[in-house]
DNA sequence: TGGCCTTTTGAACATATGTATAATTTTTGA
DNA sequence: TCAAAAATTATACATATGTTCAAAAGGCCA
């Protein structure tokens, strides 16, 4: 189909160029289409983004909206960590997303105000299952903030620094590193106390 | 100075905008100068990004030159402590430099690949202190690319997250909190096991 | 002063880019 | 089958952009 079509075209080339680093007829090229299709389905080039981020947004909000850490009904780390190593596994498969969110929030673009709100809610999710874990005597190292900081940044390294040093961490042997990557990163920053 | 002012006015529009994000003219008029100006003193605008982002790791190389860990000239530990902290008060004042590495990778951009090798350069010395450390017996509990990973993606997301999350975490307070969050990512990743 | 180099400036060019319009084709539903 | 709606295409426009060029102005030293 064709918005489909664009909109995996530009998903891949807004991360891989930014926005400002790709053009409507580079999507469209990327896509087998002319750039007509793409104003004609998607209004303007914002319009597009919008759209392509926002349904990033909703998969990755569905990975955690069934996210339960209660001592009563299980290991709350053991939870949290399977939850996690999910929602690794879909930056490892999906790394555009988190591309795209990186560059629009460093140079804080005039489409991160229309995100902003979107990661503040995700943000607000972690900080959540960081207290509860707190409240269940894990994690009580750092300052909730700093938690989220350390963690998040090591987390999201993971996905981010291969481009930096150009290695390839997001092949079949690395998707398996990660495992054991994500339950060090939770032994060293929420070991309970 | 006329080259000055530009190369100020680049390297704060570079990383508010990101190199496809901004014009020539644009550099121009927030140095308070016509366009030609640049064309002439610095021939493209990828050369004048080049130079200053070369200066950039030039001055972050100067930081760097001085750091011997040696137990029998004082404490590891301590040194690469205090040794890291004064890249981080860098970071903390110069936020630019980072953010436009951050940009340029993610995006894998033409210019990247003459930043590469620098970064690459960066990296080893990293690893020549890290590996230093586990020789004396710290920073155990990792293997040695979880380690950088996990460490550098803490440290340098006290720089990059406040652009993310829209809060601001580099103002007069923060840089004296930026310490005892150093001393805190010493302390989970590279204690002596 | 006068000649020479450096710097500045005005004007312009070729291209890239986001978007609009109108005509045409294809699809849809009664 | 046929009219209305949706989709595609060709054309084009206005602007932004990196860069060039030649003329003018300024600075330096004999």
């Amino acid at each position: 189909m064709v918005k489909e079509k664009i909109r995996k075209a530009a998903l891949k080339l807004f991360s891989e160029k930014g926005f400002d680093g790709c053009s409507i007829r580079d999507i469209a090229q990327e896509a087998g289409l002319n750039h007509q299709k793409i104003t004609y389905h998607f209004k303007t080039k914002s319009d597009l983004f919008s759209e392509v981020l926002s349904i990033s947004f909703d998969q990755l909000s569905t990975l955690s909206s069934n996210l339960v850490l209660d001592p009563k009904l299980g290991n709350p780390m053991d939870d949290f960590k399977s939850h996690l190593k999910k929602v690794a596994r879909y930056f490892a498969e999906n790394p555009e997303f988190l591309r795209i969110i990186y560059v629009e929030s460093i140079t804080s673009s005039p489409r991160f105000n229309s995100i902003k709100p979107l990661i503040g809610a995700f943000r607000n999710n972690v900080e959540r299952e960081f207290l509860l874990l707190r409240e269940y005597g894990y994690a009580r190292k750092f300052t909730l903030n700093q938690l989220i900081l350390a963690f998040s940044g090591s987390f999201q390294a993971w996905f981010i620094h291969p481009y930096m040093n150009g290695v390839d961490l997001i092949d079949a042997e690395a998707i398996e590193e990660l495992d054991s990557y994500i339950d060090i990163l939770c032994d060293t920053h929420l070991s309970k106390s």
